[in-house]
DNA sequence: GTGAAAGCGCTAACAC
DNA sequence: GTGTTAGCGCTTTCAC
C-alpha cells in the first residue's frame, strides 16, 4: 500500500554528495554554492522529492503549524476570524490546524493536548463555554509554548490576547436603544464564566447608570449553554417576554442566542416588532425576519492580529514578559 | 524557550528497563507483563509523560491523522459535515486536519500537498469550484494515499465516494413546484464544473421532461463563483426576474446562491413572493424573508459514511480495487 | 516476557 | 563550500 518517497539521502547518493549539502541546498543556505544549488534543486524536482515536515520538525523541533482551538467554525464569527488567521499564516509560511470544542471542556482539553502533541508551533486559543479550570493551558504555557488568546480570553494566563472592545460595543447598543427612547432594556447574555459575557453586561448597565435607568436583575437572563441549548434560550425569552415584565427592547449578547430568541419570538402570537440589537456577524443578518439590529465584530482583523501576535512570540530569540491586551472596535448597526 | 518534555527513555532508565518493554507497555502490548505495564503507565502518569506521534509516525509511518480539504467551513453544510466526520474519526482514535480551498484551485493544490506532506493518513476532498485539473490528487492516489471523495466528487479518479443523490433531489424538488402548479421554473445552478451541478440540472431537465414542459435554456443561469461573486447572482436573478422572462417560480442549486438570490429579489421593486426552492443547510433558514423552501442534505450523515470508508481503505491490510459511490437522500421541505 | 540494535528522514554542530 | 557525525523520540525486527 504503502509508497517509498524519495529522500534527500537519494538525491545524495545521486549526485555523490552529502546529505547536508542536500539539506542545505533545499533550504536555500547561504553556505551552498549556486550550482550545487541548482544541481539538488534540479533532480530533486526530477524524482519529485517531496520535503517531509514531520522528520524535519523531530529533528529542528519547528513545526511551521499554528494550533487553532474554537468553539465551532459553524459560527460565522469564527469562520471568519480563521480566515483571518490563515490569511497571515499562510503569508508567513504557517500553516493551521483547527480544532473545535463545541463548548465542550472535556473536547477542548482533548484537542489542545493533541495539538500541542503534534508539536504546534504555537496555540490560538478562543476558550469553550464550559471551562472553568485553566491547567491543561497554564501547563503548556509554563512549558514556554506560545499561547495567545482571542475573543474569549482569560484573566490566569499571562500573554498577549486580541478581544473585541466588548464593554464599548455593549455600552453604546444598549445608550442607542436608550437613546432611541427605550427604558426598560431586557439583556440576554451568554454562558456566565465567559469573558465576553461579564464585558457585555458591563457594559450594558453602564450604560443604564449613565442614564440614571435602574438595573434590574430580573431581566437578565445568562444562557449557560450559549444558544445551545434551544429550551434555555427559548424559556428565557418567554419568561422576559411574559405579561409581568413586557420590556420594550432586547440586548442579545451573541449570534445563536439572537437567531433562537427570533425564532421563540415568533413562536409567541402579537408579540412582533420588539426592537432588538444582538452581537452577529451571520452574513444573513439583513435578511432575518423579524428585522433585527446588530454588533458586528471585526472578525477577520480579530485573526490577523492574533496570529501576528503569536508568531512574533514563536519566533521571538528571547522570552517575552510584557503582553498587552488588544481591543477592536465593533461596528453597530441600526435597522429600521 | 523550549521544554524538554519526557521520553520513553527517561522513563525506561528510571525504571531499568529497555526502552522497547516502555514502548511496548505504552501501546499495551500483549507481550508486556501487566506488573511491567502497571509500573511503566504509573510512572508515565507521574513524570507527566506526553507520547509524541510526530516521533512515532516517522517511525511507524502512520499518523492517525485524516486530512479534510472543503470550500469553505463557513458554509453550513460543510460545518456540518466536518462535525460528521469528527464524529467518527475520534471514535476510531483518529484526529482531523481540516483546510479551505475557498473555491480557489490553487488553494487546494497547496493544502492538499501540505497534508499529504504532513503524513496525514488519509484524505477526504469536496473539489474546489475551480478546479479542473487533477493532477495534484491523482498524484497522491497512485502512490497509493488513500482518498475518499464527498459531495462534490470527480469521475477520474477511482475510488470511493459519498454525495447526496442531487438528480432525484433535484427532480423531486422540480417536481413539486410543477405540482403546486408552476410551470415557467427558472434555475440558478452552481459553478459548472461541479459533479453536483450537472447533476442538478439534470434532475430539473427530468421533471420539466415528465411533465411535458419543455426545457428552456434562456432561464437557467449558471454561477461561476458559487454564489461568492455577489454581482454574478445580482445579474443572474435581475436577467431572469426581467419583464421578459418572468418565471412564475425559482430552483436555486446552492446556499449561498440562494442568500444572494434573497438579496437580489428583495431589491427588485414589487417582485416579491416568487416561490423558491433552494438548496440549504443553512440553521437559520427557517427565519429568512421571503420565506424560501428548502432541500436539505444529509450532511452529517455524509460525513460519517465518508470518514468510515476512508477508515476503512486506511486499514485495509489489501489493496482495494473495488469501490462504489453513496448516494444519499435528500429531504424536501416546503414552506408555505 | 524483555532487551539490543537499527533506523524512519531530517538538521545541525563541528570539522576541514 | 562541503562532509562527518550524531541524534530528534519512537517502533520494530530479531534475539534470547
Amino acid at each position: 500500500m504503502m509508497f517509498k518517497a524519495a529522500t534527500i539521502k537519494d538525491i545524495a547518493k545521486a549526485l555523490s554528495i552529502s546529505t547536508s549539502t542536500v539539506s542545505r541546498a533545499l533550504s536555500d543556505s547561504y553556505e551552498i554554492s549556486p550550482k550545487t544549488k541548482k544541481k539538488v534543486l534540479d533532480y530533486a524536482r526530477q524524482i519529485n522529492y517531496q520535503h517531509n515536515p514531520i522528520a524535519a520538525s523531530l529533528r529542528s523541533r519547528k513545526s511551521y503549524t499554528i494550533g487553532i482551538m474554537v468553539a465551532d467554525v459553524a459560527n460565522s464569527f469564527f469562520s471568519q476570524t480563521i480566515n483571518g488567521i490563515e490569511s497571515v499564516a499562510y503569508e508567513k509560511g504557517y500553516n493551521v490546524i483547527i480544532t473545535q470544542s463545541h463548548d465542550s471542556y472535556d473536547r477542548e482539553v482533548i484537542n489542545i493536548e493533541h495539538l500541542a502533541n503534534r508539536s504546534v508551533d504555537g496555540l490560538l486559543i478562543s476558550m469553550s463555554a464550559q471551562t472553568i479550570d485553566y491547567a491543561h493551558i497554564s501547563k503548556l504555557h509554563d512549558q514556554g509554548l506560545p499561547i495567545v488568546f482571542f475573543d474569549r480570553i482569560i484573566d490566569q494566563i499571562d500573554t498577549y490576547k486580541v478581544t473585541t472592545d466588548n464593554f464599548k460595543a455593549a455600552f453604546e447598543a444598549t445608550e442607542l436603544l436608550i437613546n432611541k427612547g427605550y427604558q426598560k432594556i431586557a439583556h440576554l447574555g451568554n454562558a456566565p464564566q465567559l469573558s465576553i459575557t461579564a464585558e457585555r453586561v458591563n457594559g450594558y448597565k453602564a450604560a443604564l447608570a449613565k442614564h440614571h435607568i435602574n438595573f434590574d436583575a430580573d431581566i437578565v437572563k445568562y444562557c449557560h449553554e450559549g444558544g445551545r441549548n434551544i429550551t434555555e434560550v427559548e424559556e428565557a425569552i418567554f419568561y422576559v417576554m411574559s405579561d409581568a415584565i413586557k420590556p420594550d427592547a432586547l440586548f442579545i449578547a451573541s449570534d445563536l442566542i439572537s437567531t433562537t430568541s427570533l425564532r421563540a419570538l415568533n413562536k409567541i402570537p402579537g408579540v412582533q416588532q420588539i426592537p432588538i440589537i444582538g452581537f452577529s456577524n451571520s452574513d444573513v443578518i439583513d435578511l432575518l425576519s423579524p428585522r433585527i439590529s446588530y454588533v458586528r465584530q471585526r472578525a477577520f482583523e480579530m485573526g490577523q492580529v492574533a496570529t501576528g501576535m503569536l508568531i512574533q512570540l514563536i519566533e521571538s530569540k528571547y522570552p517575552v514578559y510584557e503582553f498587552d491586551t488588544t481591543l477592536l472596535e465593533a461596528e453597530i448597526h441600526w435597522i429600521t
